[in-house]
DNA sequence: GTAAAATATTTGTCATAGACAAAAACTTCG
DNA sequence: CGAAGTTTTTGTCTATGACAAATATTTTAC
């Protein structure tokens, strides 16, 4: 993680500024390596090959090397099921379809959310802010309306509805990925700034909070952890993505009663079921697992000796459910 | 990036606490199959395999699917190579090198930083504090040097040196990587604080700052942020990992001025460079590329219309430079 | 009819081995 | 000593086959 260096390369001017010739665009047609796919889009090289040869579909085109080439319509149908998939859909019945038939299906999981009443959804009161490109509006917004609700409530009423709902409306094509950045940077940026000024009390449990590597998406940590903060647990975020072996060494070392993990929902069910059940094998029996996400929700079985907490909701309850466990076994 | 979703699964408190049955260990030996070293080492399953077919090394088990297991010794050692190539070295030399061997080799890098000089590096002040696994300690250490140096020098001469420390004692062994992510995460936490109180400037030039795909590290960013601040740049942020496509796409729509990069040296240099390149070909050529990062130090020929900036310390020159070329062509 | 068990399909990931181009290191020449 | 040419190193790509885990579908039992 070593980021920067003290040297000074940059003493001549004449290459500081070397903002002179700029390059001519060669061709207007961008073709994409599957390397570069891969990164883009989230689907492995090896799917991506057997998809071809399964279903015809994506069809790259062929550099000089008898390499793949991507034409974007592709890359983009690409982003688009894999979007769906992480809502639940199988690839085969995806593949085939038009883009248009695609957008459609976006509809069928958010019926039932969108329609539900007729309270007025956080959505319609920001995402014109997010729209207009106004950072300093859409920040001065969002604490106005934490002022307003109280932390617990500003999470849970508003900025989890909006994580979901911006998230639908990129996939929709109404948000551009930039937009869904600056939006989720204010986010955090009043979220910080509000458990920054909580004050800290020490109650237990202690926690560890952190995501696993693979999951990026500091949003539902930092969502969680004021929702703790607020019941007053003691909490210690690592940021995103440690491995499990440090994860176990940091739980020992800093003592904590439970370890909290996040999840997004842009991660596959199995794949994290598997990490946690991993985490649960090696981390001390004595220490807790909460996994947090609505990624949970959708999951039949729950895991042996890990908690799953598929609603920030939930979280006082258990936290109360803890603490009297824990405070049992005490007087026992 | 949708997050979490309300609905609320928990209502059983049988399937809440499910903190019961607690699975047994079945081996106490952990092995790991070639995607999750590919996660762990960043290096490709097809690197890995070649390597084994090249160098002998690494050499996983097989299991009863004829799959590679990897020991822990053998990914420990992967980590430490791969880290170890970040900082330029060839893999062909250091694959059949012991592990201790290895371990020698961080010293040929870091000896013209360590002794230059008998001045006291902040990691002789810090490192205990990272150790000792006080962040409160730790977080208040760092906010009196805040108040004490001011933003600009705090940066610099603090949070700089630090970042290159730590990375370097992970490397020695000397930090676990947990103990990294806290430290990280309390000098965010600082340098957001610091930002949010510092008076908003809207002086030239307009900078939008993100880092491309694949690039995780924040604090660069975060450094750069606070810099710029200082200077009276209107910065705008994205965080980390915005394809370029949509930097392209932010940049026109918020009529930006520079879009400022950042790149910690976990990437490597061709890659980055290709990318840097990719995004000139792609952004208006009136909108600036400022690259940013100890990485490109280490580079020989600049990339034409994109300033290089290898060191923290030169942002204020390259701001002014700015400026002065701006005001120039208003009165051309 | 519904629930459970058995069967079938879908799907991602892994294996093998050969090929090649870009980058780096090493030679040779002026 | 530097420029130009040559060799080595190295990562990524290709192709096809195989298999197990997850999911869907059908059959069987109550």
């Amino acid at each position: 993680m070593s980021i920067m260096t003290v040297s000074f390369i940059c003493s001549e001017r004449s290459q500081l500024s070397k903002t002179i010739p700029a390059p001519k665009r060669t061709k207007p047609v961008l073709l994409t390596a599957i390397g570069r796919v891969e990164r883009e889009t989230g689907l492995a090289k090896d799917t991506l090959r057997v998809w071809e040869r399964r279903y015809g579909f994506p069809k790259p085109l062929r550099d000089g090397n008898g390499e793949r080439v991507y034409p974007p319509e592709q890359v983009e149908k690409l982003r688009v099921i894999r979007r769906l998939m992480d809502g639940g859909m199988r690839p085969g019945k995806l593949v085939n379809a038009t883009l248009a038939q695609l957008s459609e299906r976006f509809g069928a999981s958010r019926v039932e959310d969108s329609s539900r009443s007729g309270e007025p959804s956080p959505m319609t009161e920001y995402l014109p802010l997010i729209k207009a490109r106004e950072a300093g509006v859409l920040q001065r917004q969002l604490a106005h309306d934490l002022m307003r609700l109280g932390l617990q409530r500003f999470v849970v009423d508003v900025v989890a509805p909006l994580n979901v709902g911006v998230g639908e409306a990129w996939t929709r094509g109404e948000l551009e990925i930039y937009e869904e950045h600056l939006y989720s940077e204010q986010v955090q940026h009043v979220l910080r700034q509000a458990l920054a000024s909580a004050p800290r009390m020490t109650r237990d449990p202690r926690l560890l909070l952190t995501t696993l590597p693979g999951e990026q998406h500091q949003i539902g940590l930092l969502m969680a952890q004021a929702c703790l903060a607020v019941e007053g647990a003691e909490c210690l975020s690592l940021g995103p993505q440690t491995p499990a072996r440090d994860i176990v060494l940091a739980a020992r070392a800093h003592r904590v009663d439970v370890v909290g993990l996040s999840f997004s929902s842009a991660i596959r069910l199995r794949e994290a079921r598997a990490a946690v059940v991993d985490l649960r094998k090696h981390l001390d029996r004595s220490i807790g697992i909460w996994a947090g996400g609505g990624l949970w929700a959708g999951m039949k079985e729950p895991v042996a000796g890990v908690t799953m907490i598929a609603s920030l909701d939930a979280i006082p309850a258990v936290l109360s459910q803890w603490r009297e466990q824990h405070s049992k076994a005490v007087y026992a």
